[in-house]
DNA sequence: GCAAAAGTGCACATTAGTGTGCAAGTTCTG
DNA sequence: CAGAACTTGCACACTAATGTGCACTTTTGC
C-alpha cells in the first residue's frame, strides 16, 4: 500500500528504486547476506532511504526475485534454433551472459524462506529446457539413460554451477566452457562437441578445430 | 596451549569434543551458519560447555576442516584401479558414501576466511584427480579438448554439485548418477558410459544395459 | 516559486549471536 | 573416597544487523 502510489511518483524514486534492485542483486550475487546498508550505499542512498522503497528486507528480496523472473522469462522466449542440442547451446550462452542474475538467483534460493518463490521464477526457464530435452531424447539427439526429469535437473544444476563458479574473466572459458560442459552431459562424446562448436561457430575464427592430439 | 592438555584429558572429555566436531560438521553441513548454541546442544553439551573444547568459534571450524583433511586424504590414498576411467569412477563413488563430509567443505568453503585452509585440506584429492586426468588424457581415454588443470577443476564441481545437491535417497540415483555425470564431462559419449557401467559393475545386475533405441 | 515527495542524519529499541566470569554441581580416575 | 577434570547455569558485555520516529534539507513537478 505504502509502497503502491499508483499515481504521483517522482522521477528520482523511480530511478532510485531501480538502482536499489540492481544493486540489490549485484551485492546478493557477491553475498547472499548483505546487509541493507552496503546495498543502500551501492545505489548512492541511505540505509533510511531504502525503507522509503521496500518495507523490509524481505520486500526488496521478494522484489529482485520478481525483477529476476521477467528476465528469465525473456530468455525462455527469446531461444530459437532448429534443433534440441543447438537451443541447448544457446540456452547456455544466453545464461552465461546474465551470469549475475543467475548468480544472485542461486544466492537467494539458498535460503529456506525464498525457496519457492526463487522455483516460481525459474519456472518458465525450467519448463523450456524440460522441452528440450524431451524434443532431444525423441529424436535420439539427447541420451536415454537417464529420465527426462532428472537430466533436466541434472543440465540446470551443470549450468548453474559452471555459471556461479567459473571466474568470467578465465580465458580458457569465453562461454565454451559452459557449453562444452552441457552438451557432454547431454550425452554427446568430447569428440562431438567439438566438432558441433566449430560447425556451428560463425565467429569465433581464432579457435581452431583441431580436435585430438 | 588451553586445548593441548596433552596428557591428563578424561575419557568424557575425548568423547564429548569428538561428538563436537562430528555434529559442528553435521550442522555446518545442513546450515554453513549453525549457531555454537545449535552444535552444542545437537552434541548433548551446553553452549558454555563448548568453549571448554574450542576457544572460539574459529577454532572449531578449524577443527573440523583438519578432521575432514584426514578423511580425506584416505580417500585420495584408498582408491586403486587398472585405469583412469576406472579410478574416476572410483573416486566419485567414494566421495558420494561420504556425502556429509563433501557438503560441510562446501559450506565452510563459501566463508571467504576459510577458504585457503579448506583448499589445503582438499590438496590430497585435488592431486590424486589431477593425476588421473592427465593420464587419462595422455592415453586418450579422457577428452583432450580441455587442458587438464581446467579438466580436473570442472571434474570436481561437477561432482561436488551432485552429492551436495541430490537428495541421496533418490531411486533413480544410487551413487549411479553422479558418476554418469563425472564420465561424461570426462568425455565420454553417452553410450559408452551406459557400457562401463554395465560392465564394471559386478553388482547391480538388475540395471539393464539396453543402451540407445 | 511553492508544496509535496524524496532523502538525510540521528537517536532509539530490538534481536540473535559471540565470548567471558564465576559459583555450583557432576563425573571420572587414581 | 578425594581431588581433579569436566559440565552446568547464570549474568554480563559486546557486536552487527534490522526496523522505526522525527526534524530537517534537497529535489521535483506543476
Amino acid at each position: 500500500m505504502a509502497h503502491t502510489p499508483a499515481h504521483t511518483l517522482r522521477r528520482d524514486a523511480v530511478r532510485n528504486r531501480d538502482e536499489l534492485l540492481a544493486c540489490a542483486q549485484r551485492e546478493i550475487a557477491r553475498d547472499p547476506r548483505a546487509s541493507l546498508a552496503t546495498i543502500a550505499q551501492a545505489a548512492g542512498l541511505t540505509r533510511r532511504a531504502l525503507y522509503g522503497h521496500f518495507s523490509d528486507r524481505d520486500a526488496l528480496v521478494r522484489a529482485v526475485i520478481e525483477r529476476g523472473a521477467e528476465r528469465f522469462n525473456a530468455i525462455a522466449n527469446g531461444i530459437a534454433a532448429a534443433e534440441p542440442l543447438d537451443e541447448l547451446t544457446e540456452l547456455t550462452t544466453r545464461l552465461w551472459h546474465e551470469a549475475s542474475l543467475v548468480h544472485a538467483s542461486a544466492a537467494i534460493a539458498l535460503e529456506e524462506r525464498y525457496l519457492s518463490l526463487t522455483a516460481a521464477s525459474l519456472a518458465p526457464l525450467r519448463a523450456r529446457l524440460a522441452a528440450i530435452v524431451e524434443d532431444g531424447q525423441r529424436t535420439g539427439q539427447i541420451r536415454g539413460d537417464i529420465s527426462a526429469a532428472t537430466l533436466t535437473r541434472l543440465i540446470e544444476e551443470t549450468a548453474r554451477t559452471l555459471i556461479v563458479r567459473w571466474d568470467q574473466q578465465d580465458a580458457e572459458v569465453t562461454a565454451q566452457l559452459p557449453v562444452r560442459a552441457v552438451l557432454s552431459i547431454a550425452g554427446l562424446s568430447w569428440q562431438d562437441v567439438e566438432a558441433r562448436l566449430a560447425s556451428t561457430s560463425t565467429s569465433a575464427a581464432t579457435k581452431g578445430a583441431s580436435g585430438a592430439r
